[in-house]
Parts: C-alpha cells; sequence; structure tokens
DNA sequence: GAGTGGTCTAGACCACAAT
DNA sequence: TTGTGGTCTAGACCACTCC
C-alpha cells in the first residue's frame, strides 16, 4: 500500500547499502565515523533490523565498514589500491593463450631440508623432503623455471605423479587443498644453472615469484619460480 | 535440550559453511554438482532456513558455490591461486616500516601526449598532458622513481600540488577517484636516467610497476613506476 | 504446478562495550 | 545497566526454473 516513490525493483538491503556507500562518497560520513545503529536505520527504512543486518554485514565483508561488537559501525579506512595478481596454473595459462606447454623435468629427489627451508617449513633441520625442478616452455620456448620443495606428510604421493602431465601446481590443487599462501614478486639476476635452463644471458633481469602455500596440515609447499624478464609480466585489472 | 556434540561456540551458519566445504574438499561433492537445497538442509541441521540461506549465500559471494533462483545450488569452478598485491601509497607504506619518507621532484612539466601516450588515455596525439617524475627515498636510500603522466581532464589541479606533502597517489585519490586499474609487474634493467636517480648500476634489474588508472571521467594518469631490484619486492599472502 | 532460491518480518536471546 | 552488534527462528510472499 505504502509507495515509497522507490525507483525499480531494488531489494531493500541493496537500497540501503546504496544509500551508506552515497553517504560516504558525499563525504557526510568519514573515515573513522560512526554511522547510525541498525535500529536507527531500520527505524529510517522502515524495515526490520535483519534487513539492515544484512546491509551492514555485506558492507563489512566489503571492507566499507568496521563494526565493533557492543560499541557500533564505523566507516572503514580508505581502501588502498590493490592489485590482483592470478597465478593461473601456468599450462592452462598458456594453453589460453592458445599456445602450446610443454615441461621438461629436470629434478625429483628427496633431500634433507637445511636450516633455511626447515624454518620455512616449521620442521626441525634434517627432516625429509620432495624436490623438483621442472622448466615450462610455451612454444618450445623457456618461460618459467619451477623450483619446488613439498612436504610429505601432506603431500605424500609427490614422487609418484608424472609431471609430464600433470604440474605440481594442479597436484597439489587436489592433493593438498590451499588454505592461503604467502608470496613475494622481486626482480634479480639468476643463478647460472637458472639462467641455462631459461637459455638466457646470465646478467640478464628475471622476474621471481617465491610462494608458500599453506595447507590444513601445515606448509605444503615452497616454491620459486623464475621468468625471463624481457619475456614474461604478471599483468591484470581490477576494479 | 538436545546435546549435538558441538565442539565449540561456533556459529551455525558457520558449521554448516565448513560442512559444505568439507564435503567439497572430500570430493564427495564436485565441480557442477548440484548440492541439497536449503530445506534439505534445514532439516539436515534442524535449523531455520534463513540460517542456512546465510551459509550459501556466503559462500557464493566467496564463489565456491554458484546459485541459480529455481534450480539449485551448485559447486562452482575450483578457484585460482590468486595474489593479492596490496599496492599502497609509498609514503605510507615507508612510515609504516617505521622508517622516514623523502621525495624529490625530479620534473614537472605540461607537455603534448606522443602517439603511444594518446592512445594509452584514449586521447588524440599532441593532447596536452601533465607530467611528473618524483624519487621516494626510505631513509634516504632511493627506492622508487614514480614517472607519472595525467589527464588534465580528470585532474586539473595536479600541477598546483606540493609533492613534497603530498604524493601524486594521495591527491590523484582524492581529486579522480578511481573506479578501477590495469597494470603490470616486469623485471627489466632501467634507462640511464633511471638508475642515475636511483643511484643503482645500470646493469642492474629493476621491478617495474606500470599502471594505468580510470576514474569516472576516462583515463586518469598512467604511471611507471621503477624499483631497485635487490632493496625491494612485492610481497603479501591471501587465505 | 511443484520445487527452488531471493527476500523480508517481528520478534528473541546472547556477548560485548561503554558508562 | 544500557546500548550495541551477532545470531537465530518460524513463518511469509515472490520470481524463477523445470517438468
Amino acid at each position: 500500500m505504502a509507495v515509497q516513490g522507490q525507483q525499480t525493483n531494488v531489494p531493500i538491503f541493496q537500497r540501503i547499502k546504496d544509500y551508506i556507500l552515497n553517504e560516504i562518497q558525499l563525504g557526510h560520513w568519514r573515515e573513522g565515523d560512526v554511522i547510525p545503529t541498525e535500529q536507527a536505520l531500520s527505524i529510517q527504512f522502515a524495515v526490520s533490523r535483519m534487513t539492515v543486518n544484512r546491509a551492514l554485514r555485506e558492507l563489512t565483508s566489503e571492507q566499507v565498514l568496521n563494526r565493533i561488537q557492543g560499541s557500533g559501525t564505523y566507516v572503514a579506512q580508505q581502501k588502498y589500491q590493490a592489485t590482483l595478481v592470478t597465478v593461473k596454473n601456468i599450462a592452462e595459462e598458456i594453453r589460453a593463450r592458445g599456445h602450446v606447454h610443454r615441461s621438461e623435468l629436470h629434478c625429483l629427489e628427496r633431500s634433507k631440508a637445511n636450516e633455511l627451508l626447515a624454518k620455512q617449513f616449521g620442521l626441525r633441520a634434517g627432516h625429509m623432503l620432495f624436490h623438483s625442478i621442472i622448466v615450462h616452455f610455451e612454444n618450445d620456448i623457456a618461460i618459467q623455471v619451477e623450483d619446488r620443495w613439498v612436504n610429505p606428510d601432506v603431500a605424500p604421493d609427490y614422487m609418484l605423479q608424472d609431471f609430464s602431465v600433470v604440474t605440481p601446481n594442479e597436484y597439489l590443487m587436489v592433493a593438498a587443498p590451499l588454505q592461503g599462501a604467502d608470496y613475494s614478486i622481486e626482480a634479480c639476476v639468476a643463478p647460472k644453472e637458472i639462467t641455462e635452463m631459461l637459455a638466457i644471458g646470465q646478467k640478464e633481469p628475471c622476474l621471481v615469484l617465491k610462494r608458500k602455500t599453506r595447507s590444513m596440515d601445515g606448509i605444503a609447499s615452497v616454491a620459486t619460480m623464475w621468468h625471463p624478464g624481457h619475456r614474461y609480466q604478471f599483468s591484470g585489472s581490477f576494479s
């Protein structure tokens, strides 16, 4: 019965979200400000508290708001620019470009962890680890050297895989579903063995991605991926 | 009354989420499979449909599930590993490390767009652009050369800023709220002028971030940020 | 038409923060 | 103690898909 001049069929919780985003955009509500309580908004919009709750909860998960139980709802810090690098499985990435992927297995061994590795895995030095070195080719041009150490406790069958068919990445995603990862991206000159595998000059810059993946049962894998700087880059976009 | 052997104080909607994630992880439910309906789950867990709805809705926004009204709820495609690089304002980033930020303005000018730049901005060649080159120091060590071109139509007051106080990034975030960006990260050897500003060897690898930011009114800015490879990296984590 | 998800209500009890 | 957010219920009506 009550006609409220609402434009279309936008759900109420969405209208409340839009209203809040608008107030922030207009500068009426600034970073750190308290915004009206659930009850106040439910009265203002003449809706139930659950509906307001959903709007506020979603804006919180979208990092627009912070909520503190017992205290109130606050405008969050302005978001930093974030760059989302989607690190796909390299084989799939290459195929997606319509190119041919091929890999060479240069090393597959059991080896004892040195102190540095043990520390990264959270294990004691001397603990057994799996180690593989694989070179990935795109149309027969070397594009990545993947130097990977794997925790046998997490992926006991790692050594049994045929890495010409399945990439370590693909296998680990199935064997030890990842819960998260730490990574870094840097530019440096690669050691001689790496430059040889990539067939690049010894002084040529490499783009290096180091990644440590966490699964349920601990650190699953520590990998260093070397790419020739002049023929590889990470790219993408966000909005 | 009903004791259900629940471990702790985990909310019901969270337990349902965990249950679903577990079924997927165990392989009981595979990509594309239909999972039980809201009603079925609400009976299975002896909770109200709203609680199940919240669990499913959140998993959908987390890209674990797809929902189709009138049809059902499906297991989504397995996610790619995604690396979230948070590119903060460099001044803030340095201060967050407890270090001192300082910048040197090496160039601030109006200049006509060459063909390449014009194309990036979506303007015609010869269009006027603002251009700045700033070197950022962390504890008096050069850490970034920021070579930036700005669209005057979007940020007309760019030339009036005092870039020893406000970074271009800070100013642009306010003047032209960004809607998105395209970026790439690569490793290469910098031109002589850059290596001099960074005070590094001429053959030393640089980590280069190129970023094009979009605002409401078009391309706001095109920037190339050069970092010495041996003393700078992008890093972070995700889960 | 039966079944599914999408949304909403008007209460309720709780944990926590501020006072 | 009061006010806040966190969660949950047992219904309801709707839009959409599928048969």
